[in-house]
DNA sequence: TTGAAAGCGTTACCAA
DNA sequence: TTGGTAACGCTTTCAA
């Protein structure tokens, strides 16, 4: 029904005023030469008939999509989000649109989605990590546009990077409780096979261990579910039941952290005299919670913001100044109670 | 210079496997009459080229665009995240894609947004609430395509309604109230002119109060700042300041009434001995916090899920099916430790 | 099962 | 400052 009445076009408008559709086009941007007359003449049928601009022909014709591509794991994480906010922050002055899509951790559905973002022909595109599919690969390398990585720094990037190190993110914790005098730590993760950032965390465990001549083995991974903090009460339990005498965890994220600490609590465990809980991720809430949380400040906001700069440079760009290709955020340690 | 590489088209795939470009867009189609072996051949090309369908010249031919607009006050907000995770789920079968904006609970940004949404021919739109500029609303009607307000009932809809009574969730709570015998009831809002859901939150505790004839004096407007929960604990110091032998509290969210629970904490107030406190929204947390947040669930994914329904019915439609204007989903309290 | 021609609504380009 | 004309890459429609 509704969908069947045609919406006015630029043809109309241009009818109704008097003028040439090509007049009209000009009139409905800034900075463009038509009288001041003309303008309003053709503002006032533009008005009149309820005209709206459709930008789908528009881009279609001009070759540009006018929007960016971006795709991150989850969209239920504060720190993504973050990335988001800010990405789409830095981009919204150029008047380009941000096209978000979510992969739930899936390489697959990564391939799945980037192709679908592809044939929107965006001007540039944004995944999270170093970690695609072959295809998924190539797509991205024969797309013809900006493709930049994100929280990570891959071994072999597929073209720029603004990221960074997960695994020295979590050496800083780790440092942090050797700094303490601590040498009984341990760690809960969940399962790396499918989340990089996550392994490379437990990696960075593992090399500051051994850099300290120190014992790698006070490890839990759980299965990790959006939103729940049964994985870190499971983890913590598990560890200190085999390990009684840890001194200080480091959780792959904070709300895996809160959920070792309310354990802790339940169990009579006082955090952080008896044992120091680190997170990941500096998550908003971290600041209010009863300890507070210890955690590492990744700068999710400044990964979009930088990457939003790089891309504005890149299409502006006519191929001469080349932009660097890696630029690395530098994530750092938030003291608070809980560590 | 990437950007001027010229990538394939339909008709360089239908030159390399020599044939019509007509047949090349009907082979990358599923369910179309082509012969296995020609089929074949132009996959082999397409391929060969890296060749990915440019879906807006498709959709601009066709007259399609492929995707709905949904508009939310913040994206930084769980419940919302909800709506929008159920929404574009609901969404996916259908080869519809979600183009999201977030006008941060401002109804100028919202008439802009809506614009520009507008511009790139949504299918349908979805916006939260009902209050909108009146230009806002011009747009809405004039769009020709169906339009859903979410998340609230409003008196004159445009079109389609999904949404709960905010008045009628919020007197859910302090008839849990009363019915646990309470007379001395308060409650802790934000700045109601921008938020007419928050509003009604008040105006349900206004009513509950004035039908069983109790006072609906105790009452702290705070200044709402996203994600933070100090409105809350300033809200219940000026309440048990002036108003000492409150019983119980509801506050317009959940975290507000979490902030509201740790300065009792601080002030020596036992939650919920002393005095009860009630939030709104239901967020993840709330579950997990000590003591747990008794709380409104206003099924903030089952508005995603309805309005996800409705659009794919009414885009379905021939005009015949005459879908009901409006849906309303129902608030439900959930008991928890605070209340 | 395949192909040819005619748009879809806008902008780029050149001319007036 | 304006207008005419030719794309843009695909799908629709009709014909073979």
């Amino acid at each position: 029904m509704r969908n069947k009445t045609k919406l006015p076009t630029m043809a109309d408008v241009a009818n109704l005023a008097g003028v040439s559709s090509m007049t009209v086009s000009r009139a409905l941007k800034p900075d463009t030469s038509v009288s001041k007359s003309t303008r309003e003449k053709i503002q006032k049928a533009a008005d009149e008939l309820g005209y709206v601009l459709d930008t789908r022909a528009s881009e279609f014709s001009s070759g540009k999509s006018g929007f960016v591509a971006i795709t991150i794991p989850s969209i239920n994480n504060g720190n993504f989000a973050d990335t988001v906010k800010a990405f789409s922050d830095g981009l919204a002055e150029q008047d380009l649109q941000v096209l978000l899509g979510y992969t739930n951790y899936h390489v697959d559905r990564e391939e799945q989605l980037v192709e679908q973002l592809l044939k929107k022909r965006p001007e540039a595109i944004v995944v999270t990590g170093g970690m695609h599919t072959d295809r998924c690969r190539l797509l991205l390398e024969n797309s013809g546009i900006p493709v930049i990585e994100t929280w990570d720094v891959p071994e072999q990037p597929i073209d720029h990077v603004v990221g960074f190190s997960n695994l020295q993110a979590s050496e800083l914790m780790f440092e942090h409780f050797i700094a303490q005098g601590h040498k009984k730590i341990g760690f809960i993760g969940g399962d790396n096979s499918r989340d990089s950032r996550g392994r490379d965390r437990y990696l960075g465990f593992c090399n500051t261990m051994e850099k300290h001549g120190l014992s790698s083995e006070r490890v839990s991974f759980q299965e990790l579910a959006p939103f729940s903090m049964e994985p870190g009460a499971s983890g913590i339990r598990s560890i200190m039941k085999e390990w009684p005498d840890t001194e200080a965890v480091m959780c792959v994220s904070d709300l895996i952290a809160y959920g070792a600490i309310t354990e802790c609590q339940r169990m009579g465990i006082n955090v952080p005299d008896d044992v120091k809980i680190g997170g990941f991720g500096a998550y908003e809430l971290g600041q209010f919670l009863n300890p507070s949380i210890t955690t590492i400040d990744v700068g999710a906001a400044q990964i979009g913001k930088f990457a939003a700069e790089k891309i504005i440079e890149l299409l502006s760009d006519d191929g001469n100044t080349k932009s660097a290709k890696i630029v690395k955020t530098e994530p750092t340690l938030i003291k608070r109670q809980s560590a």
